[in-house]
DNA sequence: CTGGGGAAGGGGCCC
DNA sequence: GGGGCCCCTTCCCCA
């Protein structure tokens, strides 16, 4: 395996280049494509955080603590630690050291989020021990800070050391929605240590300067301290800030540095925290991260209030992302799946991107597996920002970059960093482009707060539906889909952040012109959900779902409405990200694996993977052997019905059912009868009826209908059932009856929609080795 | 050209 | 009513 690379191979479609503007920079040209040809030869260090949280192909997540009942002696950020890694402890005492890898762990791994406490600057001692702060930013400014501190109240990413130079670091820190993640750069080896350092970006919102500059000059100095105390680091936040007999501020430096004192100026190394946080402010601009609720304890400065960054006074109050206890502070968060759905999850730590969508999908296999048999996430030119080139080698604003601006808040040492324009409008970019599958509720949450000039982008467009009056105006009346029962309002697609989702009651809202139509469409009323506009009958004192359009039979009035979509045109499911509509919110979420590139099903004999259990189901034939689609004129077997319809042009010739009185011939009984039944182009009855180029386009449908699978169905089980002529010409009339004056339903569904009425009603078992085989058995005999 | 394999969309059933 | 799942189909690509 594996190691990195082969969890990244991409597909030749997917790419080979990475094409950067001039400046590396989106906003150069809008135009932004970014593809790679191998992670393994890919550079990650210059990812932004974006391309690390959509490109990254495998997540371990912690794990659960309410299945560690057995060892409540372990700290909690020991008992989250996933079961892949290790902790490195002291030879002589429990402390944990570091932590350590178990098995090799491929190159763009995410682990995470981040647990600690969180606070504000409202809820923060000044005199807090902030060995193990994490800075979350929003809108560059300062959001919340993560204590890591307080063992029980963390994870175990408080335990990972922090790299002290590029070589070794093999892990970087990015901020996701306002998680923490840490992502592997390098595949980890089988007992190497985890270290982590923070992303470029994420290093120049903090005003850090990025890996490489940072810590050389520390090394020494760890490395003696390490001799000394076994312990061969500090967390990030200790070197960098915190404490500062330990800060890199009091590193000795070498004559010339970057970091020189000279330049302390510039590069803040204990950066404070920037206050107050404007969670107001940001919600008035409409970002997408909830405004952070307000704290019981806020006003009052922090140092009046409990220690709250000591562990013994360690405030319930304050949230967790793992934690139990009441969520006080708890803004936006990346949706994780939630256990009850994938259950699996709890027990394989190894899940498929998700595009942070909520969509793991869980990996059969553990580990030595998984790599080699993912796929890369398609590179989405609207998703992608090319890569940073080499700015985490430069301080942005030793580079020129200007990303940010740089004010001195009023505590004198405080940096804030507020995103000029440019950079507003890449967030802007980030914040459309994972958007995909917002909810139309979180639409107009964003709508009250957006300048209009925002909002089209994010804003459903409501789908039109021009079968649906062709539907209409062929059948009568249509069975209406209205409001409550109805499909639902066009949905909107996946965003990087939530799945297509069911539509909230606050979408209602949004679908007003979507009501509106209907209500114009019946004369003013608004057809209630319960009701079809045509009457249901009984049969054996229970509703028959009937579809008025193609008289298929429901069992459930659900299940009609969703067929009605069929005929209605109603696509109530776009996905944002290509603007493909669906009818059910399961083909929409199926195809965003598409753009995710997340092939949740694996082949247990060769662990390929597939996005569909269909596919996989098919792929296993190869396995098994399994030939079930055989050619009734010759011993060919295929896997595959295209294959055998494919196979059977080579038959041409070979029609045994031919017209008396045209050239039209044809595989399958029904297919004749449906030809003689008022197309067969010199039947007298028929020229009257037809015009010329109709009665070829439906002799196509019937050709057409004659190779495919529906023909072989309905003559198996005319066969089977030991129908007789009459019921086939029975089915072929009422087929005849939906197709005419209908000149766009074709013959082909209807006769597809007819058998499959029949079989459903079929008293045989409906093997499907029955179904596919062709027996040979005609029924015209 | 044919067979073979995979990707993706669509309809429907079951829970 | 909706989600999950299954099956079928079409299209595409490749050897």
């Amino acid at each position: 395996m594996c190691g990195s690379s082969q969890g990244f191979t991409a597909s030749s479609s997917q790419c080979s280049t990475a094409m950067l503007t001039s400046e590396g920079s989106p906003q150069s040209t809008g135009v932004i494509i970014a593809a790679m040809a191998d992670t393994q030869d890919v550079d990650m260090t210059s990812w932004r955080e974006t391309d690390y949280e959509e490109k990254c192909t495998y997540i371990v997540k912690d794990q659960p603590l309410e299945e560690e009942s057995e060892n409540r002696s372990r700290t909690r950020a020991e008992r989250s630690l996933p079961r892949n890694l290790a902790l490195k402890r002291h030879l002589n005492s429990a402390e944990v050291l570091g932590v350590t890898s178990k098995e090799l762990i491929p190159k763009g791994t995410r682990f995470g989020p981040l647990v600690g406490e969180s606070y504000t600057n409202e809820t923060l001692l000044k005199d807090a021990n902030r060995k193990y702060f994490w800075r979350v930013f929003s809108e560059g400014h300062l959001h919340r800070i993560l204590d890591g501190l307080n063992e029980d109240r963390s994870n175990w990413m408080r335990y990972v050391n922090p790299a002290r130079g590029l070589e070794e670091q093999n892990l970087v820190a990015c901020q996701s929605g306002l998680n923490i993640y840490f992502y592997t750069i390098k595949p980890l080896q089988p007992g190497q240590e985890l270290l982590v350092w923070y992303c470029p970006e994420f290093a120049k919102r903090c005003n850090y300067p990025p890996q490489g500059q940072l810590n050389i000059d520390c090394i020494e100095q760890s490395q003696a301290r390490e001799k000394t105390t076994g312990k061969r680091g500090h967390s990030v936040s200790e070197i960098l800030q915190d404490d500062p007999s330990k800060s890199l501020t009091t590193c000795p430096r070498r004559p010339g540095s970057p970091l020189s004192q000279n330049n302390l100026s510039v590069f803040p190394l204990c950066p404070r925290v920037v206050y107050p946080v404007k969670p107001h402010a940001e919600a008035a601009h409409g970002h997408r991260y909830a405004p952070l609720p307000s704290l019981p304890s806020c006003g009052p400065p922090a140092t009046k209030r409990p220690a709250l960054s000591s562990p013994a006074s360690s405030s319930s109050r304050f949230s967790f992302q793992h934690s139990q206890s009441p969520v006080i502070a708890k803004p936006y968060q990346e949706p994780s799946v939630p256990d009850c759905v994938y259950p699996a999850l709890r027990h394989n730590p190894y899940l498929m991107p998700h595009y942070s969508l909520g969509l793991n999908s869980i990996l059969p296999h553990p580990f030595p597996f998984y790599a080699d048999r993912l796929k890369p996430h398609l590179t989405l030119s609207s998703h992608f920002l090319p890569f940073d080139g080499y700015a985490h080698l430069v301080h942005p604003l030793a580079n020129g970059h200007k990303d940010f601006s740089l004010a001195l808040s009023d505590t004198k040492q405080d940096l804030i960093l507020s995103p000029t324009s440019e950079h507003k409008d890449n967030k802007n970019l980030m914040t459309k482009r994972t958007n995909y599958l917002r909810s139309p509720s979180e639409d107009l949450r964003d709508f009250k707060h957006s300048p209009p000039s925002n909002v089209h982008a994010d804003f459903p467009i409501p789908s039109t539906s021009s079968a649906s009056s062709m539907v209409t105006s062929l059948c009568g009346a249509l069975p209406s889909l209205a409001p409550g029962g109805c499909s639902p309002p066009l949905g909107t697609a996946a965003s990087s952040d939530h799945l297509p989702s069911k539509p909230t009651p606050a979408t209602q809202s949004n679908t007003v012109d979507a009501i509106d139509l209907r209500r114009t469409k019946h004369g003013g009323h608004i057809i209630g959900y319960k009701t079809l506009s045509y009457p249901l009958t009984r049969q054996n004192g229970k509703i028959r779902y009937e579809c008025n359009v193609c008289g298929k039979v429901f069992g459930q009035l659900s299940n009609l409405k969703v067929h009605l979509r069929v005929h209605s045109g109603e696509r109530p499911f776009r996905c944002q990200t290509c603007n493909k509509n669906f009818t059910q919110l399961a083909h929409l979420q199926k195809h965003f694996l598409v753009h995710t590139g997340e092939k949740p099903h694996e082949c247990k004999v060769c662990h390929k993977r597939f996005s569909s259990t269909s596919n996989l189901k098919t792929h296993q034939r190869l396995h098994s052997g399994e030939r079930p689609y055989q050619c009734k004129l010759c011993p060919a077997r295929f896997t595959q019905f295209v294959h055998l319809k494919l196979h059977k042009r080579l038959h041409t010739g070979e029609r045994p059912h031919r017209c008396p009185r045209c050239p039209c011939a044809y595989l399958h009984y029904c297919s004749l009868q449906v030809h003689l039944q008022g197309f067969c182009p010199l039947s007298p009855s028929v020229s009257h009826r037809h015009s010329p180029e109709e009665l070829h386009r439906v002799n196509s449908e019937i050709e057409r209908f004659d190779m495919s699978e529906a023909a072989e169905q309905l003559e198996a089980m005319a066969a089977e059932a030991e129908m007789d002529k009459g019921n086939v010409i029975d089915l072929i009339k009422k087929m005849e009856t939906h197709t005419r004056g209908d000149t766009e339903l074709s013959i082909y569904k209807s006769v597809k929609e007819c058998s499959a009425v029949q079989l459903h009603h079929s008293p045989l078992p409906l093997h499907h080795t029955s179904i596919k085989l062709e027996s040979g058995c005609m029924s015209e005999s």
